[in-house]
DNA sequence: CGAGGCCTTGACCCAGCTCAAATAAGGTGG
DNA sequence: CCACCTTATTTGAGCTGGGTCAAGGCCTCG
């Protein structure tokens, strides 16, 4: 059963971007070592600032990576689903981890010792690079994230993160899901629960949206990236698609 | 004479960062390739989404990283001074570079083929995880300012910006330079030119700076500290302090 | 059915933006 | 060294997006 499972988290790391790149039996070996948890929403996987060796990756759920400032404000930093990997930064000899994570949204969490991939790199450099790689992809999205915060208004940054759910699913009519509260969400995109709301509003009105709980109804996704990606660099559809487990 | 320069530059790179992890044979060989070239204030080193196949090097003077979004504003990125790299981003075979670079105060920079450094980081995993690392540093810079962005008043972030410059300084009073035009400074901190002239005249009023042209004189670097640092999840010395030339 | 946790609304405020104009600061040619 | 441009920077006035505080509304789950 123990061992159905690891064999079970190995196959799925392989699917996982800097995984990708390891040799079966290599990748066996770490999964042996790894922890499988399953968590439920709110639970905080470690504090900011709190010492850590480990490496995480997300295999469902919602994790959210946030700090916290001396006067007691929350920046949420980013938030990541299946596939997504955090402690990285560990990689590189920082300590203590910068950020905390918590679940959102019940999640299953695998992590691993991180000298073990530290191990890893030294003795693989093709996985070297491909952790580079992910590292690297983690740092984009924050160049965009700053660009988003910089130039969109609330209503655009929330037209753009509705349509990272719609990428390459057609530009008509289209109906999701929220995939977690709406106050993270705001938060998330740099903004109080209640501009979210009213932002939200006047999407509906300009967009025609319709909103029943956490459903929303895009009328046309052409559209809203018409009027959401106008102040961006990159258009639609954007560069870093986010997808609904 | 040209082989001085090409020596020069290799003794240079093995101050920098990802680059003092290499043997001194190794560096000369890179630096053979090096390109060095100094350039006036003003000058598009390449435009944003241009192919590009070059690593660069900031070896005195400033850089900036922009992006441009559709509807014609600018947001900064970065802004880089000595020993700084950019660029790294397509060592992960990003193509193209998802943002332009400028020189903003006369410069020298030294740029090197990308796929140079990609062979020895397939050769050298020491390399491969020293260019991690300051891709690492890039990213948590990143973490840094969307947390700035969020949280910090503009009184706040600029006080914060000058702070970079006073760090392992003493803590009393500091008198130092403006880097580079207010209006980049603005921009790189995420407001108009107007809120900063304004924002700074606030800061006379609350922490006695003086500011002649470009000269800023800090009663106390302390209390500046105390003023900004509170929104913030590090405390002064700030985690990534800035060099003056 | 009731309690508590979301979410939305209303009223009001203020930091920071825009537009426009007045001043400084450099740099240039004479 | 001066007059003249050109490019920064500062200031003023007025506006507004988004924040704050506080009061309901609404859904979910025990």
């Amino acid at each position: 059963m123990q061992a159905e499972v690891k064999t079970d988290t190995a196959g799925y790391l392989h699917t996982v971007l800097p995984f990708a790149a390891l040799k079966t039996s290599v990748l066996s070996g770490i999964a042996e070592h790894a922890q499988v948890r399953t968590e439920k929403k709110g639970t905080l996987l470690f504090y900011p600032d709190a010492k850590n060796d480990k490496f995480y990756i997300v295999r469902s759920g919602w994790v959210k990576l946030f700090r916290e400032t001396m006067g007691g404000d929350e920046a949420i930093i980013d938030i990541l689903n299946a596939g997504h990997c955090f402690g990285e930064i560990g990689l590189s000899g920082v300590e203590p981890m910068p950020y905390g994570a918590q679940v959102i949204e019940d999640a299953c969490i695998i992590s691993l010792p991180r000298f073990l991939l530290a191990d890893e790199i030294m003795r693989n450099s093709v996985f070297g690079l491909a952790v580079l790689q992910s590292m690297t992809r983690q740092r984009m999205r924050r160049d965009l994230e700053i660009e988003h915060r910089t130039v969109q208004t609330a209503p655009q940054r929330i037209g753009c993160f509705l349509l990272k759910f719609c990428a390459g699913r057609g530009e008509g009519e289209m109906t999701l899901h929220l995939p977690y509260e709406k106050a993270v969400i705001a938060s998330r995109l740099g903004m109080t629960p209640e501009t979210f709301s009213r932002a939200l509003g006047q999407l509906k009105a300009a967009q025609g949206l319709t909103v029943r709980g956490g459903t929303v109804t895009i009328p046309s996704v052409r559209a809203l990236a018409d009027f959401s990606c106008i102040a961006c660099s990159s258009s639609f559809p954007c560069k870093e698609p986010e997808t609904l487990a």
